[in-house]
Parts: C-alpha cells; sequence; structure tokens
DNA sequence: CCTCAAACCTGGAAGC
DNA sequence: TGCTTCCAGGTTTGAG
C-alpha cells in the first residue's frame, strides 16, 4: 500500500533515468490504467510520444513527471498495488502500460488492482494556499515553493491535495488549526488528503501509537499540543520508514528494481493485533472502522 | 460549506 | 476438490 515515504522511493528511483530523456514509444495494454487521462489511450500516447522529459516531482502520494516545452506532466498515481519498474528483467504479470526511451530504457507501470492511474494533466501555478479561505486576512507574505524556476507547477488533479509533512513550505500552523477545527475522528483526518497529504491507514496508525491518541478521538478535543505531537509523530514515521526504502508486506509494492522496503519489520502497530503492545505489554486491537483495519492499543490510546 | 459512504478493482485466503 | 464469499484500501463522486 504505498504512501508517502513509498512514492518518494519511487520518485527517487526514477529521477536518474528519465530526467532529460525523450520518450520514443508508448504501449498500452490496459486502458482502465489511464482513467485519469479523460481524452482516451490514443491522446495519452500521441501527446507522451517525443516528449522530453524533466525531473520528477511528488506531493503526498501524487508523482508526476514535467514535460519539457509544455504546461503538462506525466502524472502517476500508483493507488493500492501500482508500481513503475525500469527495465525489467521479466515482464510483470500485471504489466498496464510500457513507455519506451529514446536510449533504449523501459519504464513499465505495472498494477494489479487498477486503482492506480496514469494522466498526462495540466500544469497550473502552485496557489499559494490551498485552503480556499486564503482570501481572508490577506497579509501573509508568500512562501516560496522552492528554489525560483525549479518547479513548473502542479497537475490540475493534484491541485486540491494539500501540502505534505515533508514539504518545507508546510505549515504546522495551518495544520494544527485546521484539524482542531473538524468535526470528526483524529484517524479520519489524518486520512483527509485535503488537511495533510501523504498518509495512508498503515502511517495513521503508527504515528497513533506513537502519539498515544485514540484513532477515534474527536478532533475538537486535540489540545493543540496534542495535534502537534500527533505531527510529529507522523513525520518521524515517514522519515524512518524512508531510510529504510518504505513499507511492503508483499510483492504489491516495491522500488523501481522491484526490490522489497524493510519497513515493515519497523512497524509497532499495523497488522499487529493479537500481539503486545511494545510499550505496556498488553494486546494490540483490531478493529474496522472506514472499511479499514484500525490498530491500536487500548491501554496507551485512551479516548479521553 | 462539511461529512460520510459507496464504488471502483484483483487475487489470495477463508469458508463450505 | 471446487466453488463462493470475504478482505485489503486510495481516491472520486454524490448524497444529505
Amino acid at each position: 500500500m504505498p504512501e508517502l515515504p513509498e512514492v518518494e522511493v519511487v520518485r527517487r528511483g526514477l529521477a536518474p533515468f528519465v530526467t532529460g530523456a525523450t520518450v520514443s514509444s508508448v504501449e498500452i495494454l490496459e486502458p482502465r490504467s489511464l482513467r485519469r487521462h479523460a481524452e482516451g489511450p490514443d491522446d495519452f500516447a500521441g501527446r507522451l510520444t517525443g516528449a522530453r522529459l524533466l525531473a520528477p516531482e511528488r506531493r503526498g502520494k501524487f508523482l508526476w513527471v514535467p514535460i519539457a516545452d509544455a504546461d503538462a506532466a506525466l502524472l502517476v498515481h500508483l493507488g493500492m498495488s501500482g508500481q513503475v519498474l525500469v527495465n525489467p528483467t521479466a515482464d510483470d504479470r500485471h504489466l498496464r502500460v510500457r513507455i519506451l526511451l529514446a536510449d533504449g530504457s523501459r519504464v513499465d507501470f505495472a498494477d494489479q488492482r487498477i486503482f492506480g492511474s496514469l494522466a498526462i494533466d495540466r500544469l497550473m501555478p502552485v496557489p499559494e494556499r490551498p485552503s480556499t479561505r486564503s482570501a481572508r486576512s490577506g497579509s501573509r507574505m508568500p512562501v516560496p515553493e522552492r528554489a525560483a524556476g525549479e518547479s513548473k507547477g502542479i497537475p490540475s488533479q493534484v491541485a486540491h491535495i494539500a501540502r505534505d509533512p515533508l514539504d518545507p513550505a508546510f505549515s504546522d500552523r495551518d495544520f494544527v488549526r485546521r484539524i482542531r477545527a473538524k468535526r470528526t475522528e483524529t484517524k479520519r483526518a489524518l486520512l483527509d488528503q485535503t488537511l495533510v497529504s501523504g498518509i495512508g491507514n498503515i502511517y495513521a496508525d503508527e504515528a497513533l501509537w506513537a502519539a498515544r491518541v485514540h484513532p477515534r478521538q474527536p478532533t475538537e478535543t486535540l489540545s493543540a499540543v496534542a495535534a502537534g505531537r500527533i505531527l510529529a509523530a507522523v513525520r518521524d514515521v515517514m522519515t524512518r520508514a524512508l531510510d529504510e526504502g518504505g513499507t511492503s508486506f508483499d510483492e504489491l509494492y516495491v522500488n523501481v528494481n522491484g526490490q522489497s522496503g524493510y519497513f515493515s519489520r519497523s512497524l509497532t502497530a499495523y497488522a499487529r493485533q493479537d500481539q503486545p503492545c511494545l510499550r505496556c505489554g498488553r494486546p494490540m486491537v483490531r478493529e474496522s472502522f472506514m472499511n479499514r483495519g484500525s490498530h491500536y492499543c487500548r491501554n496507551c490510546q485512551r479516548l479521553r
């Protein structure tokens, strides 16, 4: 289940192969893998063929490769089971789209469940702040997104996605203010990609365990300190996962070389139901929540 | 505007 | 053994 660390591993792996490369041809084996490209497979292939690619960028779980001399990018979302594989030695069983580069390299998009998708998307200027409330107190200094001229903008399909906690321009103060203004449960809020992006079911459970917050704790009862502690826990677990190449349990998530990350060994909450809590030793529980599993310690993470 | 749940998918596991 | 049902979950969409 690729979340921010896994997508970042893919971005870093892909960068040396695609930056400056030219697309020589595109093969589409499964049109449903282009669901995000409304104009259809032929338009996708036509617009990508001959394109010169720039350095890949990421926000949350979205990855994109800007196209030179165009206000457009190749957008990639891995969904549940998407993989980007560079020069694989054998064809993946679930190969959906193949992109051939002029230097002979192959970039394959494989995806068992077809929740992921590719698209060619229009790049828009990065808004100063994605929230529609921005017009209010108008005297805030603009926050530079990156070094000047480095980013060509953000794909239209990513414009509504909040910055992620590893983005230097992420505002901790805004996050704390916005999560406390919500009327929902804390885990739901962490999974809301318009509040903070990049968090999925695994890292939500990990961060809540580390911050000792119950997944169903109402957001309006969180103190500013508690909200800050959750955000720090998110950053900490994502950073450590990135250092270990991401989390994977099976072959569904791998880097561009087809290898799995090692962070699954370091998980403290996710999939640990009936095993002792690593803090207090009591058995962890798994509850069904939002059509997902929620793993936590009833002793360390109490509703308050 | 906000919140929430259904729908989209496959294949491995579990149940019968 | 073979068939059916369940389960995993990120995002979009639309209902209320």
